[in-house]
DNA sequence: TATATTTGCGAACGATCATTCGTAAATATG
DNA sequence: CATATTTACGAATGATCGTTCGCAAATATA
């Protein structure tokens, strides 16, 4: 047993922060071994490079999508339920994990070579997950039909903003993340 | 009468494209140089700073989104109205100046200062604009009650991805755009 | 043509970047 | 307690950053 938090874990959530705030380029080590309460030389004991951490924490978001929609799969029987699960499942990522989401939308384009070529096919694995949830939905006659990666684009966006909202409390959450789900699901047309 | 696009606009329009692909940080001006055919020296005959060409393209966009709502306030009453268009806007803005989109949406956060200041108080004036029209249509009937903030915000995701397909064509574009529309106006809920 | 202004460039500046290395303190292991 | 391993640090390295400066070429002005 050990301390819940190794401090390789640490660094990893502190430049998760950092990285949602200034960038990923714009973080420089110092500026991270400053948050953590380390030198800069001090890291290289721990991790192997700035790349690494960038890395790891794209690839842990991308696993927490992936297990996530996983799940919904395995527990849900019907798409359109599956598709609102999986609108939920980004909203409360967003919520949770505010900072991974950043560095998983945005700040992936730094990385470079197999990490890069990796990242992008867990990425595309699950676009095609959450797309052929959508394509289900529609042929069960209970989605509009749309195009499915039109769909699925528009939904990332929708959920997009949502980690700028600071730490609203539980209640607040939920209305938002049911808000959302109306937009989404009923439009915003009255009487339609 | 001067050439339609002097050096300047030129290493503006350049910068931009280079902001969007690789950041405002994670560009050079050694980088920009090379696009632009100029040693990075001879950028100071023509601007003051890095910080300028960020400030500028900033700026640009905002003007770019107020005066469209502008427009649309002055040649369309009713609301409901008002908000199709504002959405069209956010749409056409997305296919025709991709690179400023991004970097209205992204960049802005390493403006400093006056700059920022400047920029989040335009920025602000839009927001406040868009929720406006929100709420008269939701008080015209037509539109249905949720928190216009959380509108604005969704519809701004919504359309924020738009940008990344490269060169649509007129039709496919308006297609998109179509069904984009669609999606919020009516939801995905087939007989709502 | 003579002169003034704009534009471009090579070289260099100080600052900051991620990272390495040798070493010392701290900690774990026997 | 003695030894081995992990962790932290100060100093330095080479690279790259935005920017400045003096000077030449190009261009506009007269």
């Amino acid at each position: 047993m050990e301390k819940t938090l190794t401090r390789k874990d640490l660094i990893f959530k502190e430049a998760a922060g950092l990285f949602q705030s200034q960038g990923y380029v714009g973080t420089s080590m110092r500026d991270l071994a400053t948050k953590v309460g380390l030198k800069p030389s001090s890291f290289y004991s721990h991790i192997k490079s700035k790349h690494e951490i960038l890395e790891t924490i794209c690839n842990q978001s991308a696993a927490r999508f992936l297990s996530g929609l996983e799940q919904i799969k395995n527990s849900i029987d019907d798409p359109f339920d599956q598709w609102i699960a999986t609108v939920d499942l980004h909203i409360s990522i967003a919520f949770e994990n505010p900072s991974a989401i950043t560095v998983f939308n945005d700040e992936w384009r730094h990385l470079e070579g197999d990490s890069l070529t990796y990242f992008l096919s867990q990425r595309k694995i699950y676009q095609q997950g959450v797309v052929g949830v959508i394509k289900s939905a529609i042929l069960s006659g209970k989605m509009r039909d749309l195009d499915p990666n039109l769909v699925f684009n528009t939904m990332i966006g929708a959920t997009r903003w949502l980690h700028f909202i600071s730490s609203p409390g539980k209640a607040s959450a939920e209305r938002i993340a049911g808000q959302v789900q109306e937009l989404l699901l009923s439009g915003l047309k009255k009487e339609s």
